[in-house]
DNA sequence: AATATACTCGAACACGCGTTCGGTGTCAAG
DNA sequence: CTTGACACCGAACGCGTGTTCGAGTATATT
């Protein structure tokens, strides 16, 4: 018993061979043969996909080039119906600005900002971040003023983070101590009774900070961008 | 009568088979088979094109799927040979490092860099440059020590240079100079009857060089990526 | 009830395509 | 000279793959 549908619309199952196209092209560069379309939305006949390939073609979601093996090419139109990630750049949202005097934006780490509001955002190619990185939940930040500077990281520099809670030892952490109202970026050590918050400058004495002191830890910095216009005298 | 490689460069024939390879795959959106690379190439048989797709995998410049049409991938590799042409990121070439004892490279402004020799290379997205910059003639740096610590620059730092001969005002440029063997970036100033080289850092004071001193602008900096991976101690 | 339309199936066909193998010619090393 | 590594050829094999056809089933239309 099976759905149907109008004609000029589009099938759940048109959308799932649809999605498989763009899956199969994002992971092998390729568009999958018909048979493999077939074992992925459980169709036995070759000829049933191939019908529903002359209708896709039809409704303009991609193009056929007859009698050469996966000769077909999704169109622009597929994007309004699938979502398609390009693997060469991730947007990251800034989400505001970080400063001595600043709270450092709240949010909770895991959770995707999604297109409903929109944010600024920073452009970065896949192949600057380590391979294992996704990149999905990173954010970034905007540096106002010159307190990061023994971080070697000046006024208007952009800052991206990935959200966690803790932080290994020698990693780079955005850091909120609510007593003293301060954010700053630090590399991170936890010793026998305290915090040794070091400077990126290594000719720079590191703060020492008692684990009584509560400190926030609100991201791992992995990537400091400077656009450089002109001397701001 | 053909030229012959050593086993382990890439011969004339490598190249134009994976020159060919990112044509198609730009066009179509998927590898063409081994008959189609016959053609555009010009051998007439099916195996000898298998045995150099044998080769370039070997060396790492594609993934072959056994058994399956068209079934090859083509790697990060390939970038370093030939130009893959994408509107989101240009890469810029690393042309060698950058320290205080090291002689910086040599380039003409205006030449691009071409496949005969392969460069690293750092991928930027088009958004992070300015509108007009369209960065075919950016190159990078990869700075080593801690001698640009004044400019806010730290080892491992990657610069992103505009290749200048002559610098205007408040512009950030890498200079070069002969006498005391240095290399350096430096905000750069034009004075009465010398230069004067301001720091990064505003605590810093200027360095002044008298017009008498040969002075050599080899580029003037755009950007600065700072990739953290952890803290070197 | 009869007809048309849309969808699915299985099978077969013919060509596309990757793969393998024996053989030829060239060049450098032993 | 002999040997072996390397590049290339042509042909054949066999499976992958797009295509076509006849038939069956469900839903809607007349």
């Amino acid at each position: 018993m099976m759905v149907r549908k109008r004609s000029e619309g589009l099938s759940l199952k048109h959308k799932r061979i649809l999605e498989f196209l763009v899956r199969y092209q994002e992971e092998y560069g390729r568009p999958p043969s018909i048979r493999e379309i077939c074992a992925e939305v459980g169709i036995t006949s070759t000829s049933v996909v191939n019908y529903d390939l002359d209708q896709l073609e039809q409704r303009g979601y991609l193009v056929r080039d007859g009698r050469v093996s996966r000769g077909l090419r999704l169109t622009e139109k597929v994007k309004n119906v699938v979502t398609i990630t390009n693997d060469n750049v991730i947007r990251v949202p800034i989400l505001g600005p970080i400063a001595a005097g600043l709270p450092l934006p709240d949010l909770q780490p895991g959770i995707r900002f999604d297109t409903e509001t929109e944010y600024e955002a920073v452009e970065i190619a896949r192949s600057l971040l380590p391979a294992k990185e996704n990149g999905s939940d990173l954010y970034a930040l905007e540096v106002k003023g010159d307190s990061m500077i023994d971080a070697m990281i000046n006024d208007g520099d952009i800052v991206v983070l990935k959200p966690v809670v803790e932080a290994r030892n020698g990693e780079m952490v955005a850091i909120w101590l609510p007593q003293t109202n301060e954010a700053t970026l630090k590399y991170f050590f936890k010793e026998k009774d305290r915090y040794r918050l070091q400077p990126a400058n290594p000719t720079m004495e590191p703060i020492y900070i008692s684990k009584d002191i509560p400190l926030e830890i609100k991201g791992k910095v992995v990537m400091v961008i400077r656009k450089i216009e002109s001397f701001a005298l």
